[in-house]
DNA sequence: CTGTTAGCGCGTTCAC
DNA sequence: GTGAACGCGCTAACAG
């Protein structure tokens, strides 16, 4: 041994194979346990002893236990896999999704655990089952998720649902959809409105565009899109309208066209999430119908959109960090061995400047 | 046994300790290592033994071999770790990060890599070497993550860097911040601006705003913004300006009220993201200033924001997609055994309709 | 095609 | 305080 300034990238032999823990305490002259112990903290060594081993890694320039080894061990691996619809592009243009994540992430994060992105399966992503994780959460997922679920239990990992179809043994966090679109829709009905059109959300994986016909929304395997639709239904049972391809303003423009171009157009838009309503009432002010005198627009979410100005939408605010929040605590408790209850939240209807009373 | 239809949430004893391949193993009459193969098909196993094999599992309510396990004897737990500056809504926040993502996303989801957002360490969040990845992506992260990289390094895992200070064994994916930012000063020198301010993006971990200062600038950690910074300079050697606390539209607002209520306000404005350009122009529209013809304004990144009209802002588009989806094949790369090269991008200056002479 | 033998790297009993 | 042994659940070698 030369000089001890090296380290940087040394080509020695020792070098080649990385070093573990009784390697480090062999070198210290202490047994692998007691190593062990220097490292975790976890029980009584004395301070020369610890001083020995952290010399002996840093001369190995050995870097602290191995996750993958501590995970096997302990059986826990710290991280919680979160499988949302498709593209992270999708998923993330819609600012609830982004709210809701990040309740979540500060909830989890407090508790040290990381939050792994994960995709629905098929779609040539990581497979759901292949991730070393200690639980998952299902936000906007398609309701046929059955087999992955099953899968999952059979790991003995907690499962949390974010608005989901009920499912077995999975913890619901879940959103008041169909009153809250159902309060909204009889707003629109007090204020005289009968000829009212859905924007929805999308209700297959692909995503398509098009008019909501009932075999379409029987085959849906979007919960919440299903839901809202029937809220919207408990007032206005014959309500139709069209699908969106996502939720934005883009696609609110391109479903508000398709509306207030058609023969009867509607006095009246449910459309469901806020970009949408915005694209609709571009839509209007593109073919010079003005808001909400002739046309009422009612959004879901209650996000601040930069660019609604002047309008203030009558929307539904739903809490989106707190439900994030809800899902983080409730998989804490359950790794916690603890069995929390499910939580439901509701959404507050908040009346804004884009409804109005309907001209006959 | 009674009828077999059970298995719901049976109470047994048999349920009560999660079988392994051992067991089915031994349930199955074959060894653990042909239960192995059984289920990783990789190997040559007659389809009766597989078929008894998956029955055995079937019986036992067996999910699978358990992915920790798995990691610790490949080394490999196909997980790639994200880290991101402090906040998670904060990044989602500006389209570019959802861009970069996307591709990064997109192409480890290719190679089976499932993504872990990861923060700073200090912030509370999950322990950067704690988690148990197979190689690390830095994003926008502050230059002093040495240490973590060190931690990184010792144990083997490879390290790729989007837009960061250089480091040794770090890979670098790199945009021509400086260049870049420089063509548009260029362009604006070339109008005729001589009392141009920055808005930059925020230049610490904590986001305080306030004015630009030599010693803000010298004590900054964040790489772009200094960058870009530097750009700015190149042409306007003396420029000034505000710092934002973060990209974002408000933050825009702020910044262009602070600087163009100020005495002498300046006639052309550097804003380092689309964001802050757009709040820039707001806060003009605020006072009646119009753009162009009484202020330029020029933003970074090229991403169509929702209520930018008017305006087409003048700016630079930089390959957001691209960046993530080379970081990501790097990544294949790098845990292929392969010494990929770096990469560079170079975003390209579009003229849009908010910049224009200079009135003296 | 299948079984046997060794570990992967670590944490946790127990003794001393 | 410290050391010795064992096993977490699985898979990569080699035998047969």
């Amino acid at each position: 041994m030369e000089a001890g300034a090296s380290a940087t990238r040394a080509g020695g032999k020792n070098s080649a194979a990385r070093p573990n823990l009784a390697a480090v305490a062999a070198l210290a002259g202490v047994s692998a346990s007691t190593a062990s112990l220097a490292f975790s903290g976890a029980g009584p060594v004395s301070d020369a002893t610890r001083a020995k081993v952290l010399a002996a890694a840093e001369q190995l320039n050995y870097g602290g236990p191995d996750p993958r080894a501590q995970s096997l061990r302990r059986g826990r691996s710290g991280i919680v896999g979160v499988v949302m619809e498709d593209r992270l592009r999708e998923a993330f243009r819609d600012p609830m999704n982004v709210a809701m994540l990040d309740g979540l992430a500060d909830e989890l994060g407090t508790a040290g655990l990381g939050l792994l992105l994960l995709t629905e399966p098929g779609s040539g992503g990581p497979e759901l089952s292949l991730a070393p994780m200690d639980a998952v959460v299902l936000v906007g997922c398609s309701t046929q998720l059955d087999r992955s679920v099953v899968a999952l239990h059979q790991r003995g990992i907690p499962v949390v649902a974010i608005e989901a179809e009920p499912m077995v043994d999975v913890l619901a966090v879940d959103l008041d959809n169909r009153d809250a679109t159902a309060r909204a829709a009889r707003h629109l009905h007090e204020l005289g409105h009968t000829r009212v059109a859905l924007v929805t959300l999308p209700l297959e994986p692909t995503h398509p565009r098009g008019a909501l016909t009932e075999e379409r929304i029987a085959a849906s395997t979007a919960f919440t899109s299903r839901e809202r639709i029937r809220g919207a239904r408990d007032v206005f049972p014959a309500i139709g309208g069209v699908v969106a391809a996502g939720s934005s303003v883009e696609e609110g423009l391109i479903a508000g066209r398709e509306l207030l171009g058609s023969g009867d157009a509607p006095t009246a838009v449910i459309a469901q999430s806020d970009l949408l309503a915005l694209g609709v009432i571009r839509a209007a002010q593109e073919r010079g119908i003005r808001v909400p005198e002739e046309l009422s627009v009612v959004g879901f979410d209650g996000v601040r959109i930069e660019g609604a100005a002047p309008y203030e939408l009558t929307t539904l605010v739903q809490p989106a960090v707190e439900k994030g929040r809800a899902a983080g605590s409730a998989i804490v408790e359950l790794l916690a061995g603890q069995t929390p209850a499910p939580r439901a939240f509701t959404s507050e209807f908040r009346v804004g400047n884009t409804t109005g009373p309907a001209i006959s």
